[in-house]
DNA sequence: CGGGATCCGTCTTGATACTG
DNA sequence: CAGTATCAAGACGGATCCCG
């Protein structure tokens, strides 16, 4: 994942910044009001600790994300979405409504707000 | 892009199917009404003959795309959506809506229907 | 010529081990 | 706990080849 900008495309361009298997997870547990690296490892689709901080990284590039560092001990800063980042909702509503239609054996986990 | 489902969560899974940088611009592109191969290709995003051909197979497998043979030139098919493929209409309209709204300089190609 | 399949070098991903 | 380092496996991209 470059991250490139291919095209002048919103469909091409959107894909670039979260089309790949594991970035609207993160943002499904962001949503879910997760905020801490740990808890976003203890999702059932298993990510590896690399591709956390890698996902968690690009999404603050993107201004999706902020990392909200802590004043007690230096490495237990949090993970917060966004306005902008927040704005992805309808697209995971999307997706998750369409993986609920179509795709049978997947149910909601708890409520997405 | 394995494929294999990882977990019984709707987002998950259904980025199992189309989180990627291609497939979505694949049913993009079918959407928008192109149905050969050679179409396929001309997009801007310039996807290599073999990645085409993958996403195909892999949309066709998940019965998303079907594939129908030309009757006069055998090598002539053309792809189409199903009912199910395009089911994800609304997806890829939260998609592009999100990109128009948050990503300078995309913009609309051509109606989307 | 159109519609792909195959090969191959490069880049990305992901599992695990390791560190502050 | 919150990541980084390492390294194997896989995906990408493009060039070319092949087949009707």
């Amino acid at each position: 994942m470059t991250g490139s900008r291919r095209s002048s495309c919103p469909v091409a361009c959107t894909l670039d910044l979260i089309g790949d298997r594991w970035t609207l997870v993160v943002v499904r547990d962001l949503l879910f009001g997760k905020t801490r690296f740990a808890e976003l490892l203890e999702s059932p689709e298993g990510i590896a600790t690399n591709i956390l901080a890698d996902r968690l990284h690009r999404l603050e590039e993107a201004e999706l994300v902020e990392r909200i560092p802590s004043e007690t001990h230096r490495a237990r800063g949090s993970y917060r979405l966004t306005l902008r980042g927040e704005s992805l909702r309808p697209v995971l509503k999307a997706v998750m409504t369409w993986g609920l239609a179509h795709l049978p054996g997947t149910r909601m986990p708890s409520p997405p707000r």
